[in-house]
DNA sequence: CACCAATGATTGGTGCACAAACCATTGGTA
DNA sequence: TACCAATGGTTTGTGCACCAATCATTGGTG
């Protein structure tokens, strides 16, 4: 049996569905536990495709990035990705022990960091070609919706960029 | 200067907002990414509320269940929460060493945790209504936009739940 | 009654994620 | 030219997040 009444009775809910959520407080009411918890599930979709190829979905991110324009510094993958310079550098070394980018100081600015694709790396992108397509078959959602999704987060993000 | 051509140029995108997306692969075309930047975001905007109260987000959220609804086993918020028992354990034991929670086995099977919550940990809950509110003001988003991302929301978490 | 599969929680390992401290290089400027 | 603030990365420490392995308790079943 179960340590409490019923993880279903907040106290009057007509039904599954969050009508009133007169409750600030409620868990349901969460904006934030809903896009976390939906981050969350994505990703967990992505995680058994990723895997084969050795990649975590933040290192899948990386890879996009370059495929799309290398090389790159650990500065403009951190403003590209919104991520702490302090998360891409350990990061990047597993992809650089994975074969699949170089480090090496930029000749011109000893400062800058010139991350770059392998041959591996590159080649990985065919691979990754797929990806999409069978993302969204997972997910089983039409694909306008998944639209109407993306520019409200696009939405969100640059709300909570004034911030 | 830069070590790569511009970022803001892949081949030849009429402006800011991403219209074709004829890549697939492009960083702009993943929901994904939209998704968990999103989700930073947010959960940046949630840090300094939370900090002073001495909560992260994850045990925030810990507490709304409980407020909801006590005692509570791990089983019980990982289902609620979508975490892993793996990683509510620690964060539980932390709320505990702050004074909020108490632990202990339940009386009738002993191998259920009861997760109830302190005296203290009651009193947070007047400190914590004004947040939700707090954090829509400084998100600066209409309350019905927010609305509707977060149904979208529930559709993404329905959907990914499925798969 | 004695076993045993199922259940619930913990532990250990890897990999983000962020903040703060630290370090090297750079490009002014006195 | 010799300093020095700014810039770009790395390191360290804490806290998720997930997986796999482990362990104790429980509730059947032979």
């Amino acid at each position: 049996m179960d340590l409490m009444p019923a993880p279903d009775s907040p106290s009057a809910a007509p039904h599954g569905t969050t009508l009133p959520a007169e409750d600030p407080l409620a868990l349901e009411a969460q904006v934030c536990f809903a896009l976390v918890v939906a981050a969350r599930s994505v990703l967990g979709i992505y995680r058994p495709i990723l895997e084969p190829m050795g990649l975590t979905h933040p290192q899948y991110l990386v890879m996009l990035a370059l495929w799309q324009q290398a090389p790159l510094s650990v500065k403009d993958l951190s403003s590209l990705l919104q991520l702490d310079p302090g998360t891409l550098s350990p990061l990047l070394k597993r992809l650089e022990s994975a074969g699949l980018v170089t480090r090496e100081r930029s000749t011109s600015d000893e400062r800058l960091l010139s991350v770059n694709l392998t041959a591996k790396g590159v080649e990985l992108r065919n691979e990754a070609a797929k990806i999409p397509a069978e993302v969204v078959a997972k997910l089983g959602m039409p694909l306008t919706e998944i639209k109407q999704v993306h520019t409200a987060l696009l939405q969100v993000i640059a709300a909570a960029g004034q911030a």
